[in-house]
DNA sequence: CCAACGTATGAACAGGTGTTCATACGATAG
DNA sequence: CTATCGTATGAACACCTGTTCATACGTTGG
């Protein structure tokens, strides 16, 4: 009957343009790399190569995923020296992942399955 | 120098199995079609032929996708007659996308840019 | 200025994934 | 019981994306 029109949120109905904006923000943290990265950063700011060894992963492969974190504005880089250094960018995220996390943690209700 | 050892959330240490369970729980709400059917589906319960047609996708494709969904406990599905109603397993999926949506619609610092 | 470190970039490959089509299942109505 | 509706399933295709390799950029130290 109606479109979406739902979502108590700040805005009420969900343009299409924000959808997929979303949809981006959510397929950046659907990666497994992409993912951790942003939580090894979460706490305080990584150089690349701090990021790169807690993360198990290549210099490069590092900065390729937080060149796309950095267009999406999930986190933002600052110059320290020779190196630069990563961080979230708003609150948000880390209430986002933390939300997540309380999902994933909740007890699973083993009567209702996945039904 | 530490692994990840922070997140003020419920448990301080987030295991790499949990963080691979996040992965995925991001990973498809990353899909714009599949973000669509979950918002379709938030003010209440719908059946696999309204969230086709509201979101305009085959009941086919919709159909994969709530199988992936329930799969990941994202939402759940309740039986009525002959039609089959999904809502969102909880309400952390709710806070999830709500936090996601202030972020987006968060004012942009054009003297940042996304540096 | 030149060497070295840290980071960024581009191309190419492999693998995963969303979509479609066709079909099958289950449940209700007559 | 049979027919129909709604939903689910499986295979096949096309596309996207994560990763690697090689290389280039910019900044610091001698």
């Amino acid at each position: 009957m109606a479109e979406i029109e739902h979502l108590e949120a700040p805005e009420r109905r969900l343009a299409e343009e924000r959808v997929a904006e979303l949809a981006d923000l959510f397929r950046l943290l659907g990666d497994g790399t992409r993912l951790r990265i942003v939580l090894s950063c979460l706490a305080a700011p990584a150089s690349v190569g701090d990021i790169a060894a807690r993360v198990g992963a290549s210099p490069s492969l590092v900065s390729h995923h937080l060149r796309l974190l950095r267009a999406a504005r999930l986190v933002r880089a600052e110059r320290r020296g020779r190196q630069i250094f990563y961080s979230p960018r708003d609150q948000h995220v880390q209430c986002v992942i933390e939300d997540m996390v309380a999902h994933v943690t909740e007890p699973r209700d083993e009567l209702e399955g996945d039904a």
